[in-house]
DNA sequence: CGAGCACTGAAATTAAATTACAATATAGCA
DNA sequence: TGCTATATTGTAATTTAATTTCAGTGCTCG
């Protein structure tokens, strides 16, 4: 569902005039757009009905009432996440509003833009593997650690390097029930990409968490995408990392799920040598 | 706004039969009845239009348009973000879904509850050092690791453990000036409690990424919370480890706006750096 | 069993939105 | 500059949707 009031902004330049004026009447005032007929919009905005009507159709909705709707919508999801940069002026609670609200609407994206079918080869290559290696650099190590804080609850060996020799060195040794899960934003960080290229060309199954299209997607068996952001504004860093930590979280509940009961005693056992770890006052 | 849907639940007594039929209707596929017309939605319930229209003022709407308006923006707030746990029956889009979803639930609930006073003394604290010390274990680990990496622009030094000794010898060293931020997400794991009371009895200020209340926040300069949930649930380990990410995104954020210029140049430095680490094609 | 009352739906009314079309403005071009 | 072609806008007609009125039905309770 996308939003009406980004709808509008992205359509402005291709709007009329008196449409603009419709446009302007509804941004000064969402709140009583939505309780107010078509007859006194047109007055608010001092254009005639049909007009107003036109703009509808203009941004996309089938009328007015569908416009309406569409607007409450926008409204009421309070979820209007949008990504604004950080300026210097705000104070701690408009810090913590717009990194949350960045970080969500990065992650609705993720949900919109994800595809499934590759998503489903990653968690197959993953049920397969006797075997998963998880490789990443700079903001992504911490990431593939994270991983393997994960998966070695499945109950086979599990690895995560950060190390570009440890990285080579177990690429050498891949094999076809071997899966490396490599982690990267960009794709586009060369010793990741060779040590991925050597993995795969000794026959071990290569899962890219990067952006598609990207060097590393290209000597992938399979790439996870995540949704291309095009301007590298100071939430990129920050939000790729998480997207990344999300897609470990998907890809480790599906593997979860397809092994079954055979997990869950793993699960258990795992609880129980934390508990002895704990205070409990 | 009072949630429609709820106000259908709550007059459902005062309603006569053929208005139940009307609410029945609605609650079996409330995404329908926004899209339809008066017409069809007696169709649907197999009643009159007048009835349905004396069902929308019986549930104090002020007519049938109305009632979609509300029931719009009901669905819209409401349905979205709800934590439900995953099912054997799920498939993979689900898995998504629901992961993503939960996370942002998780991440709605931190805004809401995240105490800014708190916040505020932390990013203080972080400002003053000139040293900050990130200490985790288990799955907290891997995020002390990524704070790591986006302090260390600050241009002061940083460092990372998830061992123990290491904690406990730098944790001896601590001074007035030396940050630590101790990351747990139960605040009851004993060797993480021991070296945060060591750090802060010989001195240095203690920030607590934690559970309010909890042992480790009692020994701690100031905790900065994070939403307590029932940690009973298999997305618990998931969304906290996420939490406590954005919580440092968000101490960062904070941080760098206060010191303003001075680490302005630092972030373009490092961007110079791992420029040259890129492969264009 | 029947009077009174609440409930329901058909039909009429009213209101709202959409369409068709004419008038006006605007841009392009000789 | 003046003319034509096109786009934009508004008026009026039409269609569609929502609401009200009112009569019929069924139900309750004495």
């Amino acid at each position: 569902m996308t939003d009406v009031l980004d709808l509008i902004q992205q359509h402005m330049d291709q709007l009329s005039k008196s449409e603009r004026k419709v446009a302007a009447a509804i941004l000064a005032s969402p709140e009583t757009a939505i309780h107010t007929s078509i007859a006194s919009m047109a007055r608010l905005a001092d254009v005639s009905e049909p007009t107003v009507n036109r703009f509808c159709r203009s941004i996309q909705c089938k009328g007015f009432p569908d416009f309406k709707l569409r607007l409450a919508q926008s409204l009421a999801t309070n979820g209007s996440f949008v990504r604004r940069e950080i300026a210097p002026s705000d104070d701690i609670g408009t810090v913590v509003e717009k990194v949350v609200h960045s970080t969500i609407s990065s992650l609705q994206d993720l949900e919109r833009q994800i595809d499934l079918h590759s998503l489903r080869l990653a968690t197959d290559i993953l049920c397969g593997a006797d075997r998963i290696h998880f490789y990443g650099l700079g903001a992504s190590g911490p990431v593939a650690y994270d991983a393997l804080n994960k998966f070695f609850r499945l109950g086979i060996p599990v690895e995560a390097s950060t190390d570009y020799l440890m990285q080579k060195m177990t690429a050498a040794m891949a094999g076809p029930n071997h899966a490396f899960v490599v982690i990267s934003y960009t794709g586009r960080t060369q010793p990741l990409i060779e040590v991925a290229g050597e993995a795969a060309a000794n026959g071990g199954r290569v899962i890219a968490l990067t952006t598609p299209g990207s060097p590393l997607s290209d000597v992938a068996t399979v790439t996870v995408g995540i949704p291309a952001r095009e301007n590298t504004d100071i939430y990129t860093p920050m939000v790729s990392r998480l997207l990344h930590l999300t897609l470990i979280d998907i890809l480790l509940s599906g593997v979860t799920l397809a092994k079954g009961d055979e997990v869950e005693e793993n699960f258990k056992r795992v609880k129980g040598a934390l508990a002895s770890t704990r205070r409990l006052t």
